[in-house]
DNA sequence: TAAAGCATGTAAGAGGTTACATGATTGG
DNA sequence: CCAATCATGTAACCTCTTACATGCTTTA
């Protein structure tokens, strides 16, 4: 998961350590911590899919090889797993899949929402008419759930209809 | 985390470890593991925070005990880390906490929420009238961001605005 | 000139997961 | 009778964090 946003990161253009800290918050969902950043540039620098030079100061930039951009394909496609990082993950990255395998990215994310809001919605309901009926916290959280799954499919259906859009265009 | 909500789940009553990974389950935001939860189990007996009764068949139950009912407050506290998920499970042990110190909690998480929104209202603006303008996917993200944390305060709003009323009506 | 931020790195450990192993019970 | 679900547990591993260590550069 790191591997795949350090990749997808340094496809931007080059950068070194700190910066890449940085631009991962700055996607909102994740403050990774130096701790696992720099181990995972050495290793991936190692494995040939990254390589380091000398930037300004003491600053290394790093630089995706061509290993690196055939694996950042790869973990693009692992990443859609179902969890929630891994499909934000895909989506910041993905204007660099090929275009006309876009649009299945963000239809497993709609199915997998669908899904989710499914059980959401039994649950919340069932819990609702039930015998031992959850006090009103449990309940405010069953009913969060439902309705943010909601909200999420009701966002990714923009996407998609724009991604639609994008297609037609083209 | 994970011994909060063991003894958050215990506090209900009764449970055997199978069914305390489906009522986490439940909860809709953890699908905690065996591999994580038995080990667990085995910890907080030995502490003496849970006690371990024969059940029907293989069927282990465990009950809460005097120094776990102690602990879970204070793990009620520490939840509050800032966290989605601290939270969440915060919320879903809010009745077993004092009722003059509910408010608190809630009020807590929406400070750290605002702070949230204003952190991605910032990053959206500026990355959509900035020099290098992301593309949509990324600015789609971070209007999701947007988006679902005004939604939470929102939601959030609702739940201070019952507690309130339960507060006067007592 | 002191504090804050920039910049890189290591070691230890927390906190999980997956895979494996076993076997009983229930439902189609 | 076979599959699914119930039920408990262990071992190996993985990912990431925290705390530590170092030293430079910018700014108030």
């Amino acid at each position: 998961m790191l591997d795949f946003a350090i990749l997808g990161l340094l496809r931007d253009g080059p950068r070194h350590g700190y910066e890449l800290k940085r631009a991962l918050g700055d996607l909102g969902f994740w403050q990774v911590s130096f701790g696992s950043l720099y181990p995972a540039l050495r290793r991936l620098e190692k494995q040939g899919q990254i390589e380091a030079t000398k930037g300004e100061g003491r600053r290394k930039a790093y630089r995706i090889s061509g290993s690196g951009r055939e694996r950042m394909v790869d973990l693009l496609a692992e990443a859609g797993d179902g969890s929630d990082r891994g499909f934000q993950l895909q989506l910041a990255f993905l204007g660099y899949l090929d275009p006309p395998r876009r649009l299945g990215v963000l239809e497993d994310r709609r199915t997998a929402l669908r899904e989710r809001l499914q059980g959401a919605r039994e649950s919340f309901l069932g819990a609702r008419s039930g015998a031992r009926r959850p006090d009103r916290y449990r309940l405010a959280l069953m009913e969060r759930r439902v309705r943010s799954t909601e909200a999420d499919i009701a966002w990714l259906d923009e996407l998609i209809a724009g991604e639609r859009g994008a297609a037609a265009g083209a």
